[in-house]
DNA sequence: GCTTAGGGTTTG
């Protein structure tokens, strides 16, 4: 029995309305949207070949691959395969050998793929066990499967070694090693550039990305201590202190940090740039950095690194454990197992010792008046005060105790909506950021992730601005303010969506959403806005030409947010039904291309205290709504034979999960992973796999290729083992 | 090939 999650087919139906995948696949002839499949596998629809396509996991590189003869070298000993024992530390080995067998990518629950592979060696003596199986987990094994061929040359370390329970069945050796983590190193010796001539391989080599391609160039790095003034070096080491970019008065923004390592020196860098993107990407305290090209320079008595020519910066969180995942603008850059073992060293250096300032980054619950702090937060809406202040209103999820003090702006100036339901106020912060931080908040958008970097909380200030004489502020009630100037790294910070912050922060607001019982005043505030002039239009919410991922943004702060756009006789209208016409929280709603009658927009109407939801809406707009059903393809296997069935209009009731859920929510997905990982157990063999009652129907489709008619089966009228029993 | 800034709490 086989479920296979990179590539289905849907079955062919009479039916008007078949459902996710035609949805996907309407959706994804423009520009091709990622969606979430299971687990945390993305995916797309490929018009070309006509499936789903499964986007690797990750986008880690722990795969390394190399054209030339380099190894990784270090302080590691290569070792016969024969000498491989629980009994040994290996922790300083490594084995080489030519791969020799290369099983599937196989998803799973824990790691999100396992991956089985076996390498051989050359020159071992007959009597030698020659070859030895190899088990990658998570990203590695993702990694491997897209990027290593049979016959490559891999070389492995920073293994763990376990009694390989098929040594007696495949005559490898009686140890596997098992690769995961940090630690885990896979290096690949690929065929000189002048073998790759076939068109296959041409193809191959293509999708490698630029790191793994690059020939390495050894760099060599100086430590702190050791640097002499007037020469260009590469460093690396650990932030201590940031300030947030600051145009200079010269051409370039300037950017400012503090770094250490471990001969216990700190040195002040100074980076100029003319973009912003070229610099340093630092979000705390703590963060390793490598500079390469920077030029020491004495200032004062200290000893000072500049950006020279051909300067880059690669960015690494320093957390010990955390991925390796370098933050970079640059194009290419050489990322080796000697950069891993540098950053890895300098994590656990810093985590063992106390030298790093204490990180100042506090949830708004506790905020306390007077203090000084970083917040990470949503920015939910944005108006101007006057020429040096600008009004930010942010939330985190979380509710200061103290009260948040009111700010009134006028209403015309507002971007992003202009109140929110009462339970909402309660958690909104008002943010008054002055001066050069003014012109840095102009591009920010409502929905936008940020970090305000050294924000005070000043509770009863009767001077803030926006105040009326009969508004003034009310003592201890609090409001936040970012001063003038860029002293103690003061600034504001657009974080990067997949940042686990972001990841954690839209937890907790969704999370904030689902318990507040709100009405749709937001969404409503915004719907009742006509657009009058192409002007108001621009400046105006749901925000013309927003992309997929603004909408979601848009969505994570709403209850429901429906794209429109203008049509003659200044009605609104719905956009073309290949994208949502519906957001709800992380739900997206698609409608029937074929059956929907789209009308003049009517302003839905909710009797009582009736929800408005997506069901509304679509009658609103004359829109047939397009229902998620989940597909998945079967190989069952009896004595008499095998046959494949679909499961597609039974799935809800076969897993006990909503396909809406299932698109959207991560415990759903579980719920369908726990399942598929026991009817067919990722690690087990077909022996061991259950056996199901199932009722099955068979069902006339016409082959899309040659009109034919052919039978197909589907599972339907059956329920997988209860929960209670998976877990026996 | 070499200008910029050179950390260290506020007008609000």
């Amino acid at each position: 029995m086989n479920a296979v999650p990179g590539r289905h087919r849907p079955p062919e139906t009479n039916s008007s309305c078949v459902v996710s995948y035609l949805a996907v696949k309407a959706n994804s002839e423009g520009a091709g949207v990622p969606l979430v499949v299971f687990g945390k596998h993305f995916g797309k629809y490929s018009a070309t070949e006509n499936c789903f396509v499964l986007f690797p996991p990750s986008t880690t590189m722990p795969v390394i691959v190399s054209e030339d003869g380099e190894r990784p070298g270090g302080r590691l000993t290569v070792v016969p395969i024969s000498h491989i024992s629980t009994d040994v530390n290996h922790d300083h080995h490594s084995v080489t050998g030519r791969l020799v067998h290369k099983g599937p990518l196989v998803s799973s629950s824990i790691y999100d793929f396992i991956l089985k592979a076996a390498i051989e060696e050359g020159n071992s003596s007959p009597q030698e066990t020659s070859s030895i199986n190899l088990v990658l987990l998570g990203a590695l094994a993702s990694d491997f499967s897209q990027f290593v061929n049979q016959g490559d040359v891999v070389t492995a370390s920073g293994f763990l070694v376990s009694k390989s329970p098929t040594a007696q069945k495949d005559k490898r050796h009686a140890c596997n090693l098992l690769l995961s983590g940090d630690q885990a190193f896979i290096h690949v010796l690929r065929s000189p550039p002048h073998d790759l001539t076939s068109p296959g391989q041409a193809k191959r080599k293509k999708r490698f990305p630029p790191a793994a391609v690059a020939s390495p160039t050894k760099s060599t790095y100086v430590r702190i201590a050791e640097l002499k003034p007037g020469a260009v070096v590469n460093v690396y080491g650990v932030v201590v202190f940031f300030k947030q970019p600051f145009k200079s008065r010269g051409s370039d923004f300037c950017y400012s940090l503090k770094i250490t390592d471990q001969s216990q020196q700190n040195i002040v860098c100074t980076i100029f740039c003319p973009k912003l993107e070229l610099l340093p990407q630092i979000f705390r305290i703590g963060d390793i950095v490598r500079l390469h090209r920077v030029k020491t320079k004495m200032y004062k008595d200290s000893l000072n690194l500049v950006n020279w020519f051909g300067f880059s910066a690669l960015t690494f969180n320093g957390t010990v454990g955390a991925e390796m995942n370098p933050r970079t603008s640059s194009k290419t850059f050489h990322f080796t197992e000697e950069d891993r073992r540098i950053v890895t060293e300098l994590r656990s250096w810093v985590a063992g010792r106390d030298l790093l300032p204490p990180d100042l980054t506090v949830p708004l619950s506790a905020a306390k008046p007077g203090m000084y702090f970083n917040l990470t937060c949503q920015l939910l809406a944005k108006a101007p005060v006057n020429i040096t202040c600008t009004l930010l209103r942010v939330w985190d999820g979380t509710r200061c105790p103290h009260a948040l003090l009111e700010v009134t702006v006028d209403a015309d100036v507002v971007e992003g909506p202009r109140s929110f339901p009462e339970e909402h106020e309660k958690l909104i912060a008002n943010v008054l950021v002055f001066d050069n931080h003014v012109q840095s908040v102009q591009q920010l958008k409502p929905g936008d992730f940020l970090r305000i970097f050294n924000l005070r909380a000043i509770a009863g200030c009767v001077k803030v601005p926006g105040l009326t004489s009969s508004q003034v502020g009310v003592l201890n009630h609090l409001s936040f303010h970012l001063h003038g100037g860029t002293a103690y790294g003061r600034g504001v910070r657009l974080l990067p969506d997949d940042s686990p912050e972001v990841q954690e922060l839209k937890r907790l607001t969704e999370a904030v959403q689902d318990d507040t019982n709100i009405n749709d005043s937001a969404l409503w505030d915004v719907w009742k806005t006509p657009p009058e002039t192409p002007e108001r239009e621009a400046s105006a919410e749901f925000r013309t030409g927003s992309t997929l991922q603004e909408a979601r943004h848009l969505a994570a702060t709403y209850r429901n947010v429906v794209p429109v756009r203008s049509s003659p006789g200044g009605h609104l209208a719905p956009l073309d039904l290949s994208a949502p016409f519906i957001f709800r929280g992380r739900k997206s709603f698609y409608g029937c291309k074929r059956c929907s009658k789209v009308a003049a927009i009517t302003e839905p109407t909710a009797d009582g205290d009736k929800t408005i939801d997506e069901k509304i809406i679509a009658e609103a707009f004359g829109i047939h709504l397009l229902k998620w059903v989940l597909v998945l393809e079967f190989r069952l296997q009896d004595a008499g034979g095998t046959l494949d069935a679909y499961l597609w209009r039974d799935a809800e009731s076969f897993f006990n999960v909503l396909a809406e859920d299932a698109a959207a929510d991560q415990e759903a997905q579980d719920r369908i992973q726990r399942t598929m990982d026991w009817i067919c157990p990722p690690e087990g063999s077909a022996g061991e796999r259950p056996w199901l009652d199932l009722c099955l129907a068979a069902y006339q489709t016409e082959d899309g290729e040659n009109g034919k008619e052919q039978t197909s089966y589907q599972i339907c009228h059956t329920s997988a083992p209860s929960h209670q029993h998976l877990q026996l």
